[in-house]
DNA sequence: ATGGTTGAATGTCAA
């Protein structure tokens, strides 16, 4: 059974549902993990989604963060936050087991500018995510660790990492917080299949013609344990959202596995 | 030098 599992910043659930519906209908993954959904669950769009198909799970807040998980299958199971006793005061991480898959869908922090008090923020939260995942689960188990990381994990995955050297979304503080989630036992499916791309998930607004320039960052990131990674056929940024109407400023990463050999 | 645009909300913040 090929199973494919997306990711897509929408940047505002509400104002991307054009987007999102018709880039649903075309490419009909098995299940989509959203971020940044800016809304809180009473004004959530659960219905057009579900009349796409699609079981829905989602925990929003008022204008800022919030996450989903799109599924074709009921999951068996929906977690909000990371219950660890701590506050769960953004809404940042939604987890949902499905298709014998457990699903860690993150918004991490973007941390604003290296050195503020959201920077800091930002690299506890990985911290956070490494001790609960130890907590929670085994990397012996299929698990999948997706959404917007806000770190380019190496220098090819933004445009001009000689000027971005050091700074929010590149400093190696925020690589290290990274790798040291990863090193949990994930892997990058998307660097699995394309080594020596220079593939990015993200082009700023703020920059004139960034897409049109390729002036982007890879933020996006599918990451498997290795029982999964082991079956994982094929991983892809779909770059074509990024180019319709009203896009969002981060475009959709899709990885398909062989859920039959796990 | 610290620009630029977008979403949510309707001030202005976050990205």
């Amino acid at each position: 059974m090929s199973w494919t599992l997306a990711t897509f910043n929408v940047n505002g659930i509400r104002a991307r549902m054009p987007v999102v519906l018709k880039w649903l209908e075309q490419r009909s993954p098995e299940v989509v993990c959203i971020q940044e959904t800016k809304v809180q669950d009473k004004d959530f769009p659960a219905a057009p989604l579900e009349e796409a198909g699609y079981r829905v799970a989602f925990w929003g807040q008022k204008s800022f963060n919030g996450v989903a998980v799109l599924t074709k299958n009921e999951p068996e199971e929906v977690r909000i936050g990371f219950g660890d006793g701590q506050p769960d005061d953004q809404a940042r991480l939604i987890t949902a087991l499905v298709d014998g898959v457990w699903l860690v869908n993150t918004y991490m922090p973007q941390g604003q500018e290296v050195g503020a008090p959201a920077f800091e923020y930002k690299l506890k939260f990985f911290d956070r995510l490494r001790v609960w995942l130890e907590a929670n689960f085994s990397p012996e188990s299929p698990l999948i660790w997706t959404g917007d990381m806000n770190v380019a994990p190496e220098d090819i995955d933004v445009f001009d990492p000689k000027r971005m050297a050091g700074k929010v979304g590149c400093h190696p503080d925020e690589r290290k917080a990274l790798e040291q989630v990863a090193g949990w036992g994930l892997s990058d499916c998307f660097r699995q299949h394309h080594p020596d791309v220079k593939q990015f998930t993200f082009w700023d607004y703020r920059l004139p013609k960034s897409f049109q320039r390729n002036l982007g960052w890879r933020l996006d990131l599918v990451m498997a344990t290795q029982s999964l990674a082991a079956v994982c056929s094929a991983a892809e940024v779909d770059s074509e959202p990024r180019g319709w109407t009203k896009p969002s400023d981060h475009t959709p990463v899709l990885a398909t596995f062989d859920l039959a050999k796990l």
